[in-house]
DNA sequence: CTGAAAGCGCTAACAT
DNA sequence: ATGTTAGCGCTTTCAG
C-alpha cells in the first residue's frame, strides 16, 4: 500500500504546521495548542506515518535498544530457560518502550565485535547470561554502558546481577531430604563453571554441615545439566557408595536421568532413595513420579533484569537482587 | 574509559585523510590506496572507533536488524522449542552481519504498535511465528516488508514460509504404528488452531486411510500440547476405547502424560499399547521409556528463516521450504 | 505557543 | 584514487 516513506515533514505540511510542532507533538509536549495538536494527530493517522528510528537516534544518542547477550557455548538451548527468560526480557522491556536485541555469541574468548555491537551508541543497554569470564563485560561497563548479569558474577566484580536464590533453594532441598530422614545424602552436581552450579553445591554441603553432618567426597558426583550426564553421575554415585539414601540433584532434567538409574537398579524412589530436583521444570511432570524440586521463577527472572537495565539507563543505581525460591515437596522426596 | 564518543570525521583528521576515504575503507572500498587503509585502520584501532549504526542505517535505509515476532497468546514458552529456534535464528542473521530484534507480543488482535515497529525503515525483514491471524502479517507484506512465516499459513495466503514436515512425520508415525500390528491406532492431537496440530492430525488420518483402515471419530482426542493435557485425552481415550493397541501423540509432552495414563491403567507400553510422539524433546529420554518419535530439526528451522529474510532482503524470491522429519524408532513403539 | 535553522554521523554522488 | 558536498529524518536551541 503505502510504499513510500512518509517522513515528518509530509505531516507537517499536511497539517499546515512546521516540523518543530510535529516533533513536538510526537514527543507530548504540552505547550502546543490543543487544535494543532490534533491536526497533527489527524494527518499522522490519515498518511499512516510512523517516526525513523535511526534519525531520532542519531539526534538524542538514545537507540530504544537492550541487547541480551547469551553464551553460545552453555549448549543448553533445550532447556526451556531460555525461552521463559528471554519471553520476561522481551515484555517487560517493550512496557517501557524498548526492544530486545538477541546476541548469541561465544562470550569466552575475548570477541571484539561483541564489544563493537555494544559500544555506546549502539544499544542502550546490555543483559548478559551466565558469563564464563568477567573480562568483555567489564570493559564494557567501564566504556559507560548500563548493564546487568543473570547468574552471579565473581565476588570480586562491581558489576550488577539478578539471580535466583540457587544457593537458599539448594539448602531447602538438602534440609528437606534430612529432616525426611535420609542419613546418607549425596548429590549431582552441575557445571561448577557456572555460578548456578557452584552454588547449589555449597547449598549442599552448607546444608549438611548446618545438620552436623560431615562432608563426604564420596557423595558427591558432577554432570553437565543433560539428563545422560545426571544417569552416568547417579551410576558412579551408586557404584561408590550403595547406601545412599537420598539424592539432590542440582537441576530436574539431570534428576530424571537420576531416577531412570535409580529405576533400572531396582530402587525405590522416594522409599529407598528419595529425590529433589531443581527448576521446576514441565511442573515436576518430567518423569514418572511427580518430582520434588526447587521452583525459580524464570520469567521474573528475565523481567527483573529488564527492569533493571532500564533503571539504570534512566540514570539509577539499582543493586543487585536474588529473587527466592521454593521447595516443592511432591511424590519423590 | 572512551567515554567520549568518537566519530568518523576524528579518525579522518587522526589519520589525515577525508571523512570520505574513512567512510571507504569502513565498506572496504577497493579502490583506496594500501598505505592509506592502513592508516585509517590504525587510526581506528587506536581511538578506538566504531561507526554508529544509526547515522549509516539514516543514509542508507537499511537497519542491520531483522525481528522475530512471537505470538505471546501462544504461551508455551517452557517449550524447548523457542529457545532453540531463536538461536537457530540469531546466529544465521549474525553471519550475514544483521541482528535479530526479539518481539513477543500478542499477535491474535490487530495491533497497530506491532505494525508501527514493523513498518519500512524500523526493521529491515521480519519472521513471524504460529500467527493465528494473517491480517496484520499480509498488511505488513504489502507494505513491502520482506518477511517469512515460521509454520504454515493459510492455503490461500502468499506468505513465504517454513515449516517442519509435520504432515509426513505424522504419516510416518501411524504407518509404523500399522506396520507393527497395531489394529486400532489412536491420536492424540494437538492445537488445532496451529498448522503443526492440523498438519499431523491430517497426517494420521491420511496414513490411516492409506492402510485401508476407515477413520474413527472415538479414535481422536485433543490437547493443547501439554502433558496434563496429553493425559487428559489419553484417559477419554482409553475410556471410549478400551481396545486401542497404538496410539499416535501429537508432541512429546503429551505423550509423557499419556504414558502415564497408560501406566496409571496398567498398559503395557509397547506390548498393550504402543506409542509414537512428535519433536525428539531431550532425545525421546523424556519419560520412563524410550520414545519413540518424530524428530524436527528446530534449530534448522530458524536458520532457514532466517536465511530466507536474508535473502528476500536482497531481493531475492525464496519459495517455501519444508524440512524433512524423521522417525526414530525406540522402546514405546 | 510556534517557526527557522542548525546539526546528529554517516554515505553517495559528483568532481577532480 | 581521493576530496567536496549534500543530504538521510529527526530534535532542539534560539528567536519571535
Amino acid at each position: 500500500m503505502n510504499r513510500t516513506k512518509i517522513t515528518l515533514a509530509d505531516i507537517a505540511e499536511s497539517a499546515g504546521v512546521s516540523p518543530a510542532t510535529v516533533s513536538r507533538v510526537l514527543n507530548g509536549d504540552p505547550r502546543v495548542a490543543v487544535d494543532r495538536v490534533e491536526r497533527v494527530n489527524r494527518a499522522i493517522q490519515e498518511l499512516g506515518y510512523s517516526p525513523n528510528r535511526a534519525a531520532r537516534t542519531l539526534v538524542t544518542g538514545k537507540t530504544g535498544l537492550v541487547a541480551a547477550v547469551i553464551d553460545s557455548n552453555l549448549n543448553v538451548f533445550a532447556d526451556p530457560f531460555w525461552g521463559q527468560i528471554t519471553t520476561g526480557i522481551s515484555q517487560a522491556l517493550q512496557e517501557a518502550n524498548f526492544s530486545a536485541l538477541l546476541m548469541v555469541r561465544p562470550l569466552d574468548v575475548e570477541d571484539p565485535s561483541v564489544v563493537a555491537s555494544l559500544a555506546p551508541g549502539q544499544v542502550d543497554g546490555a543483559i548478559f547470561f551466565q558469563l564464563h569470564n568477567d573480562d568483555t563485560v567489564n570493559l564494557l561497563q567501564d566504556m559507560g554502558l548500563p548493564l546487568v548479569v543473570v547468574g552471579r558474577p565473581d565476588e570480586s566484580s562491581k558489576l550488577v546481577y539478578v539471580d535466583s536464590d540457587n544457593f537458599g533453594g539448594a539448602v531447602k532441598a538438602t534440609e528437606h531430604l534430612v529432616q525426611r530422614g535420609c542419613r546418607r545424602v549425596a548429590t549431582v552436581a552441575g557445571n561448577q563453571q557456572l555460578s548456578s552450579g557452584r552454588l547449589r553445591l555449597e547449598g549442599y554441603r552448607t546444608a549438611l554441615s548446618q545438620a552436623g553432618v560431615p562432608f563426604d567426597e564420596s557423595l558427591v558426583a558432577y554432570g553437565d545439566w543433560t539428563d545422560e550426564s545426571g544417569a552416568a553421575a547417579m551410576r558412579a554415585l551408586l557404584d561408590a557408595r550403595p547406601d545412599i539414601d537420598g539424592v539432590f540433584v542440582a537441576n530436574d532434567l539431570m534428576a530424571l536421568g537420576a531416577m531412570s538409574v535409580l529405576e533400572e537398579r531396582g530402587l525405590k524412589v522416594p522409599d529407598q532413595v528419595a529425590v529433589v530436583g531443581f527448576d521446576n521444570m514441565f511442573g515436576g511432570r518430567l518423569g514418572r513420579q511427580q518430582l520434588t524440586t526447587v521452583e525459580q521463577d524464570v520469567q521474573g527472572l528475565g523481567a527483573k533484569a529488564a527492569s533493571m537495565v532500564i533503571q539504570m539507563i534512566d540514570g539509577g543505581k539499582p543493586s543487585s537482587v536474588v529473587l527466592p525460591t521454593t521447595l516443592l515437596v511432591r511424590e519423590t522426596a
